[in-house]
DNA sequence: TAGTGGTCTAGACCACAAA
DNA sequence: TTGTGGTCTAGACCACTAA
């Protein structure tokens, strides 16, 4: 049985279950993939009827956090690689087509984080942060360079791994870590090429350029990630759909 | 008693609920701000039962196409300047805040569309665009041009209207043309400062500019506006929230 | 074949707004 | 007080999946 106490009337019930499914995938008492018990189960389970238990599953679905399949059952969604670039990653090539980018990592290192991203991450003193500097391009032609900054502490053992890290971040961080991306915040502005944008993007000085600040947030608007991109927009271009 | 069959069952009866409730409030038989017939009544008219108009009208709410208010009803949606704004204008200023920017019109004119207009619209031969120059700014501080695009056809008579267009167009396409803007495209690429830009904006000749190009689509994804901004972004910049 | 979610129905009670 | 949408319940039947 549940230990969790469904009582007040403050919200309405189907939204206390969903705090309470949210709970327990955040807490990794589900685990990505795993499947949830069936709806007359959860229902049950929760003193509940059906009906409410699926009214909050289909919540749940609208946010992406679980997968449901006519004849399979409900899981907890899984962030594949091709799901997360489709659902952050927003650059389009001259035909306005989305594109797989490749990633080559230039540099990585563990660091104090200075005062900005101290607050940012909510650390602690002595507590560090791990910065990689990485390019993408699409074929041969470098498109944009990245700059990502991660809380040390949200991610254990991360300073310790050999080689690069993977391409696509946001499966990993689910996989290895079990930290869920489920919102970014991208606040866009045009800057021109310095020094290092000539080096890696092979533009020349002066080109205009994207620059992309990312903030990624996991459960509780926790921040695990802070992210600065560099774009060349000569042969890509961002792209914003509003709704 | 309605017209409109349901009688398929290809695809789910709250769907086609929602399909015939959308046709409605496109045709202009239910008016923005009107209020819907109850769910019952509804329910009683169609054909089904309370719960599958429920459905239909929460979907269509999240939709932002209908309001519903407890102990009120439920009523087309009205989109309202401060609505509007919020929704597609995605600006912040120097602090992350959101902001009403003023705005100036510059010029305005009627004229051929062009090949690529021509298409962008489904414009058929001698059909007219009319283009709009503004200038937003923040107190005395430029901001942003804007070159707005719209198709005459989807606006009889716009051409013919005297003074400045509304600040806020999306509300005024909805109230005297029943266009109702339903979601937005924009591709951001950064551009150069042209002489253009240092005359209405008051930059330096080669300053890093964000260039966004808008595509507005109604029911049935037609497109009723393009446009073409360019931002200074020293003091602001685009934010872009991605779930 | 058994079990799942997807759909649809029918009703109860509550909170809210307006007259 | 009346009527609305908001919530919650209880079930029926269907379509899909896997064994």
């Amino acid at each position: 049985m549940s230990t969790e106490k469904i009582e007040t009337l403050a919200r309405p019930l189907y939204q206390q279950v969903v705090d309470i499914m949210m709970r327990r995938i955040a807490e990794g008492q589900w685990k990505s993939g795993q499947m949830l018990p069936s709806e007359p189960k959860l229902a049950q389970e929760l003193g509940v009827s059906p009906g409410t238990v699926r009214k909050a599953l289909d919540q749940l679905a609208a946010d992406q956090l679980v997968t449901r399949r006519q004849g399979l059952g409900t899981s907890v969604a899984v962030s594949t690689r091709a799901d997360m670039l489709y659902r952050f990653f927003k650059l389009v090539d001259g035909a306005g087509k989305r594109f797989m980018p490749d990633c080559e990592e230039l540099q990585r290192k563990v660091q104090s984080p200075g005062r900005l991203f101290a607050e940012l991450f909510h650390l602690k003193a002595k507590q560090k942060v791990i910065s990689v500097f990485r390019r993408r391009t699409n074929g041969d032609q470098p498109i944009m360079t990245e700059r990502v900054t991660l809380p040390i502490p949200a991610f254990i053992g991360i300073d310790k791994l050999e080689g690069p890290l993977p391409t696509t971040l946001y499966d990993f961080f689910e996989m290895d870590y079990g930290l869920k991306v489920l919102r970014v915040d991208e606040k866009i502005t045009a800057v021109v090429a310095n020094p290092e944008d000539v080096e890696y993007l092979g533009v020349e000085p002066g080109t205009p350029l994207l620059a992309i600040e990312r903030t990624a947030y996991t459960f509780n608007d926790q921040i695990i990630e802070h992210r600065l991109s560099r774009l060349r927009t000569d042969n890509h271009a961002y792209l914003s759909e509003l709704t």
